[in-house]
DNA sequence: TGGCTAGTTGGAAACGATACCAGTATCCTC
DNA sequence: GAGGATACTGGTATCGTTTCCAACTAGCCA
């Protein structure tokens, strides 16, 4: 099916005998177009078959109507949901979302941060996967375009919108929970403290062993990769330490996996052996026998909102703001009493 | 941040007092260029901050070093591999991935497969949501770039590579194995006859019985959407029929997630009350109690393939061909002796 | 020394659109 | 019927590149 040359404005204008521009001006209808030229243009449209090239309209006009989004890991089905709600809303306001991947790497945060300011794209949406790293920082102060980080806390960049989870009241009951049940060694397996969530979740755990006027289990924390591999380690070491927990927090969906092959290898049951909390309702969480108490929030949701406060500037001209999506502690079965030592 | 106006190779030259052209050379390191002029320019470059736009770039070129992929269901897990091992063997190739999603819809099918033609991406990755709709097919006869399909026949469509995978197979192993329990009231809950995947199973889960020379249940077969909502209402369907089945194949994650709500809701304990298989591997099949027999498959495997295959075409210039991605067969406790009627 | 080649460079025409500026025709209004 | 506003249309510069072609320089050989 390949044909020659693919059709132009030109074509069409010589087609229907009429100038460039007003073939430009039906098409982007602009208000002082006759409805016989309308008629003309169209016909002619049809006739040459006609396809708008969006490259070039973007050149001339200045926009490409496309927003880049950077997950930090897109096998995992939370940013999975994140891009999801993103894109949804972006494309009710016509823009389309080129969706890239770091996995993990800060290099290659940065690699395509600068391919998208490359890309000419109208606006990004951030989850990085370091953001204390300074090259990100020089490619992010070069950009020239709205902002949207999200869950992510990157110091130097203060004209980014930010659209965070409330990882503090979810972590904060949580623990609360656990302790109430009687647990105090409680072990904490989370990603490294370049991302926010995890900095975040390890701050409020500490501080509530503290306000509860207890000493925060400093030998049970475990800071990794947000990997099932990682989780499935740190559990491992965990359970062969001299005085292992009674009950764990998994920071991540990927973690829980690895956590649960762990104890599965020690044939240890979720709910009687160990008390479990993981971050991030899958299904899981929600299937496990017995199912997992979960600290949950919407990630679709977040999505949706981070798409939102960048339409906001690039369409209402809006200052950047921040924006916290509320999180819950579901309980489940994974969590009960705690066994007597 | 923001300066008033983007450098551009007009500037550098200025600056560097050398040709717009010559510029341009350094940049595409062009055989015939002094080291003098090299060093003019990049210092030049350094200068003014230079960036390049892509998009100019693109336009005279014309060439995007852009593939768009679309995607059923991005939100499904198997989607986020196939697109992971698709986006690093692109990137590799330097070529940038803009992923879509039609949700399941495809009249976005249509829209998604026009942006991207309007957009002049290099060449497509499809998993389009329906494979007979008329319009989808209009869509891709337009198109004059390479294509790749996974896991879908579009017939009419003759010069497209096609990734699938060998559900016949998988597919094949599974009943037999059921019906070697003893199992033959066996149900099977898949999504659409539009898709591939879902005609290729049926179609095998029938031929496995009649190979054996038993009639297939068609009572047993529940035909809706690949999602968890469909899943759960045929599961509660079977169950209250007649004569329930006594195992079930799931034709997907998330149908398997509605399955077990509904096996759940029932107090029905898989292995035990009822056989299960499901279909692509997740964590909930491996940590599942008991675990869950399933049809697997390489679906980062087959993102990278499908990479490969348009690969061959953009820079080898090769035909299209077809690949065929192994599934096998993984027995776990899910599926035990059946229970005595 | 003349002429030829190879290595570099500059100039200008595309690529396919948008937007500004004029120019013409039409319609009121007094 | 003159004047001016209004509705439409055409021509052309421009967006930021790449690429082709011509021109210039230097080196080399006869």
């Amino acid at each position: 099916m390949a044909r020659r040359r693919d059709a132009t404005m030109e074509d069409v204008a010589n087609h229907a005998g009429v100038a460039l521009s007003s073939v430009s001006r039906v098409l982007n209808d602009h208000p002082d177009v006759s409805d016989r030229m309308k008629q003309r243009v169209m016909g002619a449209i049809a006739d040459v078959g006609y396809e708008p090239n969006l490259l070039a309209s973007s050149l001339r006009r200045g926009s490409t109507k496309t927003i880049g989004f950077l997950a930090s890991d897109i096998s995992n089905p939370l940013f999975a949901e994140i891009a999801l709600g993103a894109e949804r809303r972006l494309d009710e306001a016509e823009y389309t979302m080129v969706l890239t991947n770091s996995e993990g790497s800060g290099e290659r945060d940065e690699e395509m941060i600068r391919l998208l300011r490359w890309r000419r794209t109208d606006g990004l949406i951030l989850s990085v996967s370091d953001e204390r790293r300074a090259g990100t920082l020089v490619e992010l102060a070069r950009l020239d375009v709205p902002v949207v980080l999200i869950d992510r806390d990157v110091k130097g960049l203060d004209d980014a919108s930010v659209v965070t989870s409330d990882h503090a009241r979810g972590m904060r009951s949580a623990v609360d929970h656990l302790i109430e049940l009687g647990h105090t060694d409680i072990a904490l397996i989370s990603g490294p403290r370049q991302l926010r969530p995890a900095r975040e979740r390890l701050r409020v755990f500490r501080r509530a062993f503290r306000d509860q006027q207890l000493e925060p289990p400093e030998h049970l924390l475990r800071i990794g990769s947000f990997s099932a591999q990682s989780g499935e380690q740190a559990t491992l070491d965990l359970l062969a330490s001299d005085r292992p927990p009674t009950a764990m927090i998994a920071g991540g969906n990927l973690l829980l996996t690895g956590v649960l092959r762990a104890l599965r290898r020690r044939k240890l049951t979720v709910g009687r052996d160990i008390a479990l909390v993981s971050c991030d309702e899958v299904p899981l969480t929600e299937l496990h026998s017995p199912p997992i108490t979960v600290i949950a929030r919407d990630a679709v949701h977040m999505g949706d909102l981070a798409a939102e406060l960048l339409l906001e500037r690039l369409v209402g001209d809006a200052e950047p703001r921040r924006a916290v999506v509320p999180t819950s502690l579901i309980v489940r079965d994974s969590t009960k009493k705690a066994r007597r030592r």
